[in-house]
DNA sequence: CCTTGAGCCTGTACCAACTACAGACACTAG
DNA sequence: CTAGTGTCTGTAGTTGGTACAGGCTCAAGG
């Protein structure tokens, strides 16, 4: 249906991003369509990166009915400085990492610049 | 000394890579050169992102005092590889954002790109 | 000499965001 | 009727640490 994992439901109800479903008379769960739009924006947030701190505040807002696009805006903005000072980071790591891999020779001597950078007393 | 937390050092014993140290009379932790060295190196490996598992990996070529350059140049590439990905993924969330949030009026009105974005059906 | 504050010691619990069981029941196909 | 799969609950494990609690030790100041 949504793809996600069962327990991975169970988990988000635990922690309250979920609302309980209504319950089979055996027991089990019954999702119906507002159960499902309501995970399917929990998983695009996610995968979008929010945290699940910050999707229950785009919930809060939501489900206050009264959200306005200046305060989701103010969250999506804080949240694209973090990805982007990710980013930022990656990409130092990654400079180092392949300007360092570049001047190895692969072979079978023990010299290993990647091991000297490690090493490196600076 | 290297600026690590102490507890953390701690932690990395409890693991295995960092030896646990002789001890003082008095039961205190007592490091030498050798310790603060593989501590940096530990160290370093993480500011470049390796997990403590790769770091576990690299430091066994190095305890071997067999390392290969070739051996090490593979989980170099291996780990850098990772992190393209991450670096991938993090620019196509910054994407999406960016030209989201670009669409907000900001303004006290309910209408939000980003929640509409977040709420897609498709 | 005594106190006070800091440092270290151990062990355990906590964080995010799930995943992976164990043990019990339910349901479906052959 | 039985085998295999699904769900149910609750708990423990994952990664890379951080944050105590409760106890010792040590150095400085009065």
């Amino acid at each position: 249906m949504t793809g996600c994992n069962l327990e991975t439901i169970r988990y988000y109800e635990n922690i309250g991003v979920m609302p309980e479903p209504p319950r089979s008379s055996k027991n089990y769960r019954v999702y119906d369509d507002s159960h499902v739009t309501r995970l399917r924006f929990i998983m695009r947030s996610r995968e979008l990166g929010f945290t699940l701190e910050e999707v229950r505040d785009l919930l809060a807002l939501v489900d206050g009915g009264a959200q306005t696009c200046g305060e989701v805006q103010v969250l999506a903005n804080t949240h694209l400085t973090s990805v982007r000072t990710k980013i930022a980071d990656l990409k130092r790591i990654e400079h180092v990492l392949s300007s360092t891999v570049a001047q190895c020779t692969g072979d079978d001597v023990p010299e290993c610049p990647v091991i000297d950078a490690l090493t490196e007393v600076a």
